[in-house]
DNA sequence: TTTCGTCGGATTGTCGGACAACCTGAGTGT
DNA sequence: ACACTCAGGTTGTCCGACAATCCGACGAAA
């Protein structure tokens, strides 16, 4: 068996929901912000039911949201959207902890470490946004369960929706990626209780984070 | 504001998917079996593009499967499936047993159970199966997270398509019954270690079940 | 001034038809 | 046994169409 170039065999449905999804996750479109699928099918240069099957991949993901015969609009999450977000990443991160700690290897958490320290010196948001939310994904993936995984990345998904629509302070990469290494640290050391009450207290923080950020922007343009 | 009665506004699309969920349910449809654009949209007298719509949604679900240019079929669970929904639903519902240990109202939970208590003494094999994994979902709700629900729905969801296709022994309802009992019962008093190792040992056991009579089936008619 | 119809434009939801690309299996030839 | 070709069925994508629905504006009526 030789090696052969990958070739690409996504469809075009495909392609626009990632092109969307990338336009999402980039701020480039903002929550509350309408899909029209005509301009979509005349931008992308494809078909209206083209469109409309993207929008439903995405929709599926609850990075937008239909409102019948009203059209799609980029997802607004509320206060209670957020705490939910977080409280389910709690659960499913907290049970990552636990397998780690029952002997799943941590080498992956490491390198999503590392990768995460490498990206707070760059200056590309999105980029270190990303490599922050892989670290808690690699949390999950130490139970072995790809279904889990799914769950969690959509949830990590719709926090980019609002994540992407507010700045995020440099000033904090350097203090987050502390709070990463010593919650890795614990894991290391067996530490499973100071482990959970540090992803707790780490996710407890950055919802806080969050929530402040999201009262801020709704401050200046008030949403739903 | 008065009450009105509620006015079906779901979409052709909606219904169809609907539909086919219901037939995916009761095993109408089984496992394995091709799911032609053309033969629906004739049968359920509507267009192509709503059928594949619908066919979308079910497949966002993993109620059916994708297979580029060849069409959807009803996803088949091979046994690491299976191990992986029952390991999420773990999870998920012991997180929920924690938050019914820590004062979340149980009531729903008792609901539920003499729901699906009421249910084992008709002899409608769907409805014990909806009764029985609704208790679970129960336990989910705890959390008060409507995400996790809906994972937990996808995931019950998926299940029931292994679950429709093989005979449930009704011998075995008392003994279920029994078992959430038990386990409900040990919520109650606060014996939370009590509670999650009578989970584990339950979903353990149903796990196996299951897994012994998927492969009963496909020692009849193998499937991939 | 407020409330209530109504009207027109814009958009979605659904339909039907069309066609190229693709997959599969059967047949054919080597 | 293997490679090739061909035909039929199916999906992926496009286009055009039209009713249903929504929304804002405008004007009439209370």
């Amino acid at each position: 068996m030789v090696t052969v170039p990958a070739i690409d065999r996504s469809s075009t449905t495909d392609r626009v929901a990632e092109a969307l999804r990338a336009m999402l996750f980039t701020g480039e479109l903002s929550p509350g912000e309408p899909l029209r699928e005509v301009s979509l099918a005349d931008a992308f240069q494809v078909a209206r039911s083209t469109v409309r099957e993207a929008l439903q991949v995405l929709a599926g993901d609850g990075l937008v949201t239909r409102y019948p015969h009203r059209g799609v609009v980029v997802t607004e999450l509320t206060g209670d959207d957020i705490a939910e977000i977080f409280g389910a990443r709690l659960v499913l991160e907290s049970a990552g902890v636990r397998a780690g700690s029952e002997g799943a290897d941590l080498a992956p958490v490491a390198e999503a470490l590392a990768t995460y320290a490498a990206a707070t010196a760059g200056s590309d948001q999105a980029e270190i946004t990303h490599a922050h939310l892989e670290f808690h994904t690699s949390l999950v993936s130490l139970l072995g369960n790809a279904r889990l995984v799914a769950n969690a990345d959509t949830l990590t998904g719709d926090l980019r929706l609002a994540l992407a629509s507010v700045e995020r302070r440099r000033a904090n990469a350097r203090q987050q990626v502390a709070d990463h290494r010593r919650l890795l640290r614990l894991m290391k050391t067996g530490d499973t209780d100071g482990a959970l009450s540090e992803l707790d207290r780490h996710l407890t923080a950055a919802r806080a984070s969050v929530h402040e950020q999201v009262r801020e922007r709704d401050a200046v343009s008030p949403g739903s």
